[in-house]
DNA sequence: CAATAATTTGGACAACCGTCAAGACGGCTG
DNA sequence: CAGCCGTCTTGACGGTTGTCCAAATTATTG
């Protein structure tokens, strides 16, 4: 067939291939958000591919045929969580024109991620566990670190730039700090802490001026 | 039958029922140590009751006997678990004569946990994430995060005296740094990325002067 | 030593898991 | 309209899970 086919006909073959291409991984990232769902309620380790279907609006066979495996599924869950994750401070980071600005405007989005995603980050922190464990999740989650790190970056650095100075640890600690108060508060949060976020914020408004 | 027991009778039975009681609890805590070896090798997503037992000298029916169900188990590892990691670095702290000895002692302890316990640190952070979905982990997880912290906050204390400073921060901020740094190496290290202990040990040589 | 209690065994059970495949559905093309 | 293709449904499969239990074994007591 591909021998006979002209060039023109062959550009049409390919751009109605792509077009499925495109169309197959629409529905892809569409389940892998219902999963999402159930993945944050449940936890990877209670989570069957039979529950995320009852929870959503597809039948469980439906997954199969677009994912491989299990695995595949919740790689696909993982790789889109990062898009929506990555980018989340970004809006403050440009917007701001002062230190103070900046500070609460970073302080704000952190007590509302904490309040409204809860369920999506404990979904973070646990399959940043798996992949401790199961080594088809590394390189994702290793990825998605990275992204992390380099957006608290962003904002240590446009803090500092603010103040006419530079921040004054590695990229990594900072890091390892904020990520570290955040898990910690998280769990607290969950487990009915009422001063877990304003501890959160607190911690965070001293710590701010220190680091740069 | 109590109403007829002497004092002395009555005395002997308790006796005796405290003494079952403490063989009973020492076989809890064999059987949990079995299991931790298994929960560190799979991760508690994969570890089944009778896969425990299989790499174990004792059989699944066991495990039952002395446990309610698996939560009862595994809350039983973390309590156990809890009790050998607490102390690791005491005694560094406490034998250390001067600043440059207890960065060398911690580091060295640092590097031989992360090289030799690798799996047990890692089913740490598995059952910590696991807390943020099963309320009947938090209780004792966020018991260990604290005494965790304390052991981290003794380091930092011991080291500022002797440089005759005080810590420049929180107990919470300098823990959640520390366990954040930690985390993110093990993963590393797990991952086989061979400049993961090198670059945490860098890391913590860099920031404890700054700390205090 | 007998008898009573504590411990251990190993199998049975129903429920659930991931995977798979045969067929139904609906839109598009020739 | 007939036939094809991508999509989806449904039910079945072998295996594993947590739990439970009756019987066997061991320890303890009178």
């Amino acid at each position: 067939m591909a021998r006979q086919a002209t060039g023109a006909a062959q550009r049409v073959a390919v751009a109605a291939e792509t077009l499925r291409d495109e169309k197959f991984n629409a529905r892809r990232v569409e389940l892998a958000e219902a999963a999402l769902e159930t993945l944050g309620e449940l936890g990877f380790a209670r989570t069957s591919l039979r529950e995320i279907a009852q929870n959503s609006a597809f039948t469980h066979g439906v997954f199969h045929y677009y994912f491989s495996d299990k695995l595949d599924l919740i790689c696909c869950c993982v790789r889109h969580y990062k898009a929506k994750c990555v980018t989340r401070y970004d809006e403050v980071v440009t917007t701001a024109q002062s230190r103070d600005e900046l500070t609460e405007g970073f302080l704000a989005k952190l007590a509302a991620t904490l309040q409204d995603e809860a369920r999506m980050h404990r979904l973070w922190y646990d399959l940043r566990s798996q992949a401790m464990f199961e080594p088809a999740f590394r390189k994702d989650v290793l990825e998605i670190d990275k992204s992390l790190e380099a957006m608290i970056w962003r904002i240590a650095t446009r803090y500092a730039e603010l103040g006419n100075r530079k921040p004054a640890s590695s990229p990594a600690a900072l890091y390892a700090l904020f990520d570290g108060l955040f898990q910690s508060a998280l769990l607290r949060h969950l487990a009915s802490d009422e001063k877990a976020i304003p501890d959160l914020l607190d911690e965070v408004r001293r710590l701010l001026p220190t680091i740069c």
